[in-house]
DNA sequence: TACAATATGTCTCTATTCGGACATATCAAG
DNA sequence: CTTGATATGTCCGAATAGAGACATATTGTA
């Protein structure tokens, strides 16, 4: 039962907060589309759906979050993304915030 | 720049947690709908609509989330929820989600 | 007495999101 | 030689969410 809530808020923040989640997973090491989505039902369990993430990637290299370079493994290319300080900041402030949300286990008045 | 970036993933959160916003000030102390808009308000500076507000809260109260009471004074009458333990749970899970978040500071691989 | 605040509710039109299909190419294994 | 995995992209109809109006009642204040 509680495992479910668990569960529910798990996908919750893999829907509404994917752009974080990719930049966070891209921090930790250098990623393509493909391998976001392998590590994220690795780690989470969770199914993201190529048609999300590929434009998500995109969108958030537009927006200087993220920077690319092809890769060239005999004919096959892939795009691998890695963080700018941009991003780093905006993943600061997630953080920033959970923490923010922990402390406030107590709001009285 | 940093600033305004927290204030993003502040707004994302009321909007796609907004249960668990008022979750939460509910179990700090039991509260009514108008409150919840005041007081988060106050504390995070986010206008909730009371068109999204008490939809939600009778929402959350038919899911065994919350139990209100009518609170009477003079003619004037205000439906006071608190938490039950179900509720608790949920939030429980939140908070439980967030520590797993800022303890994966690292993920390698 | 009129306006602002307290207090709770519904409803509709619009905007956004989402699932899943369509599209294409390489490569390894059976 | 065909199927499944790797790899990246677009697009559209359906479903959901959201903003804001409509609705009503009490109370305090200017």
């Amino acid at each position: 039962m509680t495992e479910t809530f668990k569960e529910r808020i798990v996908l919750r923040f893999s829907k509404n907060f994917l752009d974080i989640l990719a930049l966070r997973l891209i921090q930790a090491e250098p990623m393509w589309g493909y391998k976001i989505i392998k590590k994220t039902e690795i780690l989470f369990g969770i199914k993201l759906r190529h048609g999300a993430i590929y434009p998500l990637l995109n969108s958030l290299e537009a927006n200087g979050f993220l920077r690319s370079r092809q890769e060239v493994h005999g004919r096959r290319k892939r795009k691998v993304y890695e963080i700018t300080s941009r991003g780093i900041q905006f993943v600061s402030a997630y953080y920033d915030f959970l923490r923010e949300q922990l402390q406030m286990l107590d709001i009285k008045g």
